[in-house]
RNA sequence: CGGGGCGUAGCGCAGCCCGGUUAGCGCGCCUGCUUUGGGAGCAGGAGGCCGAGAGUUCAAAUCUCUCCGCCCCGACCA
């Protein structure tokens, strides 16, 4: 078995950090509360950005990049925001050895410095919308962290756009929490449940926040991904303003939204097993490793030349031929394994001998005999398919796991085992949510969209409520 | 910020209570030979300011004090 991975069953969260440790995802750096990302995290990034990219352009956004610092002020100026933010930002306050004038926050996230940017790019309706998408980094303070869930400098990307109506902001808050949705689906292979966060756990200064919550094996939710109608807010704070088709100047509207790293730890916690990480194939930067065996130089030659007449013309980016002479097979199949490569490919002596090859595949461990000859279309069935399991899985765990429940007690019992609970609870009443954090340590996760016309009394008021919330403990 | 723990070789640890040869062990690393279809074997070798500073002592990894860092559990968060 795997060495040195703590069982899932064992203890979860150690789990967690020996699969990211071991399977070279990300370190501890040497700094508080902050990683150092692997070239095997790094590249699953990567695989996200160009995919996420993509998504964004096809709905007709554009990349630029704004400041990593951001003068104090500008956070100050909107009330809500400077509130939420104002505690986790790390702060410059010395430059070229002398003390600065203006104290600057290292970006949290980027609304401030953008508003007051596209306050000079927006002047018309013609303007309008205007789509823009940043990739960076951010900095919150964060006082416990853990590796990709929750550090104090995190990746991510978040988009700004600007459009003239409340409809046209709307809407398209709700087509990007639905490209995420997308995206963790078809890609991540990761269910999830699409809704609206309470008052009290949206974003700071938005009207309200749209998004996407993910259930862990651990039946914990992870909140994956976040899509805010902003309103008028930033534009008033910033006074951003646009001359309307009627002539009347009239405040824009705006949304954010963004997904971070966050995401790679969401992906292990979804798929990952006792023998180490597991990657869906769409997110895999390398989806085959082949793994020569040999006995002699004479073989080594053989099965290495088979290995890589059997590849030519394939992608080089889609595999990799192990052909390390210092780790025997068997070393290097658990090494595939614990990084999580999709598909492995064994070849030896034997093989060659009978133009077949072995195709082991991650997810279920099953290995098959094939033909060399039209390998690569098996092999891209094989991918397909394992994708297509792993989405499965984690549905089966998500429906599973989803409970209904409309007694407190009983809910306060079995919280803490885990799942998502569709409940009754007056999600106006920020007193109502600060009693479950205290009695649970749970959250309601989100208002979901999709959910049937139900009506029933508040777990904890009585009071009649329509339509039930989805709550849960969280990471 | 409260509670707990840990800093000794690249990694994981022992040694510390009860001070005393040259600070050990496992993994990894280097060299050589034999191996190679599920984590190979043997032989040889390199690698240490014992977290930092101050003290006690003939003598400190070990005792005392101070500091620093990190991890884990709670209050805040993508």
């Amino acid at each position: 078995m795997s060495k040195g991975i703590t069982k899932r069953e064992e203890d979860y969260s150690q789990w967690y950090l020996d699969v990211v440790l071991k399977a070279e995802m990300a370190e501890y750096s040497p700094v508080r509360g902050c990683m150092v990302i692997r070239p095997t995290g790094y590249g699953i990034w990567e695989k996200m950005q160009q995919r996420l990219d993509r998504m964004f352009k096809e709905t007709g956004h554009v990349n630029a990049y704004f400041p990593l610092f951001i003068p104090e002020s500008f956070l100050k100026k909107e009330a809500e925001h400077v509130e939420g933010f104002a505690p986790e930002c790390a702060m410059v306050t010395h430059g070229g050895g002398k003390r600065l004038e203006e104290p600057m926050a290292i970006r949290p996230t980027s609304e401030t410095i953008i508003w007051a940017t596209y306050k000079n790019w927006i002047k018309s309706y013609r303007d309008l919308p205007l789509l823009i998408n940043q990739w960076a980094n951010v900095c919150r303070w964060e006082m416990r962290t853990r590796l990709f869930l929750r550090t104090c400098e995190f990746l991510w990307q978040e988009g700004h756009t600007a459009h003239a109506t409340h409809e046209e902001a709307e809407e398209e808050a709700l087509r990007m929490v639905d490209v995420y949705r997308q995206f963790a689906e078809e890609y991540m292979a990761m269910p999830v449940v699409v809704g609206r966060k309470t008052e009290s756990e949206k974003f700071a200064g938005a009207e309200h926040t749209y998004c996407i919550e993910a259930m862990m094996q651990d039946g914990k939710a992870l909140q994956a991904g976040t899509s805010h109608h902003l309103g008028q807010k930033f534009a008033r704070a910033f006074d951003v303003k646009f001359q309307d088709r009627d002539k009347e100047l009239k405040y824009v509207y705006a949304t954010s939204w963004g997904v971070s790293t966050r995401l790679i730890g969401g992906m292990i916690m979804t798929h990952s097993d006792d023998k180490g990480l597991v990657i869906p194939p769409k997110l895999a930067p390398t989806p085959v490793v082949f793994v020569p065996i040999w006995h002699s130089d004479e073989e080594m030659n053989m099965v290495l030349g088979k290995a890589r007449e059997i590849t030519t013309g394939w992608d080089p980016l889609f595999f990799k031929i192990d052909d390390r002479d210092q780790y025997k097979p068997g070393y290097k199949f658990n090494e595939w394994e614990l990084k999580g490569v999709p598909v492995r490919i064994e070849i030896g002596p034997k093989d060659v001998n009978n133009s077949t090859v072995v195709v082991a595949r991650r997810d279920t461990g099953d290995k098959a005999t094939v033909p060399m000859d039209g390998l690569l279309t098996h092999v891209e069935a094989a991918l397909e398919s394992i994708q297509k399991n792993l989405y499965s899985a984690a549905q089966k765990r998500l429906q599973e796991r989803t409970f209904t429940v409309d007694n407190y007690d009983e809910y306060t019992e079995r919280v803490e085992g885990g799942g998502f609970f569709r409940v009754f609870l007056d999600h106006a009443n920020p007193a109502v949510e600060e009693k479950l954090q205290e009695d649970t340590r749970s959250t309601i996760r989100c208002i979901p969209f999709n959910a049937p016309d139900e009506e029933g009394p508040c777990m904890i008021t009585g009071k009649p409520c329509s339509g039930r919330v989805i709550a849960a403990q969280s990471y």
